[in-house]
DNA sequence: TTGCTCCTCACGTCACGTGAGGTGGC
DNA sequence: TTGCTCCTCACGTCACGTGAGGTGGC
């Protein structure tokens, strides 16, 4: 249930010491109090919170100055969520959706940019890939030079 | 026709500065001999080049160690094409052939990995944009909860 | 002549990499 | 007890950022 440093590590695709300084920023709270010197235990919904973070740095090309702000609006929308069936606040409520709207809409325009870029590169790629195979195999023919 | 560092560099993306160390790294030569302390010129080609390299670094996340290798692969082909007509040794091209493909197929690989997962992230984000949205409607209807 | 952009060091920063030396759990 | 992974400094590195001080072209 609980895994080490090391395991949390390698199912994020990361090596331990970026987990240490991204705990250092305050992007992966240490775990419950550890006593100083003792192991970093870390339990299924680190690790999904890890590999989110590692996503949106490697897919949207996000600072983790940035990675910091997020966490930080996701903290309160769940501490507000938190009190969500008891608080009555509706005003508030919709202060903060209406905060966290623009903020989802700038990553997904982001994400479909990337991806309209990555569509380009891909067919240029693979255009590219096929002069290559038609050049070769026009060397490895016979003879007849192309007419 | 040829510019100085300010507007490749604005054309591309970038800083002055960045474009000083991709020359420093031998990505980017200095547009013939320049006199020590003299302004550097650029034509449309280096213009070209310089935006190729930054989408391989920003899209598939490259090295600039990696685009250096890709670099020089790609010098060695130009280098061959020069001399395509002219020279005689068809196991020669072959073989720079043979091993371009398989560069230009990991990149192809990179990229619809890349492509695929920003897929997932797009209808993640859309997904949970729509949720807020709806949860906010909700909160603007006069009264009646969801039922 | 006045701005503007350019030049070359050179130190700073971000996001980690990489040992050095030591402690702790299976 | 022996490995193994973990721990904490702390310096190194990659890819630039950011002035400091100065020269050059429209």
């Amino acid at each position: 249930m609980t895994v080490r440093i090391g395991e949390i590590a390698e199912r994020s695709g990361v090596t331990p010491r970026t987990i240490r300084y991204y705990e250092e920023l305050g992007l992966l709270g240490p775990p419950g109090a550890r006593s100083k010197g003792a192991h970093r235990l870390y339990g299924d919904g680190d690790v999904a919170r890890l590999r989110e973070l590692i996503r949106l740095r490697d897919l949207l090309g996000l600072s983790l100055e940035e990675l910091v702000e997020l966490a930080e609006a996701a903290q309160t929308r769940d501490c507000l969520s938190a009190r969500w069936a008891s608080s009555t606040d509706d005003r508030e409520r919709v202060q903060i959706i209406e905060e966290a709207i623009p903020h989802v809409q700038r990553q997904l325009e982001l994400a479909r940019a990337r991806r309209g870029n990555l569509g380009e590169l891909e067919s240029q790629l693979t255009a590219k890939l096929a002069d290559l195979r038609d050049r070769l195999a026009e060397l490895a023919a016979p003879a007849a030079p192309p007419r």
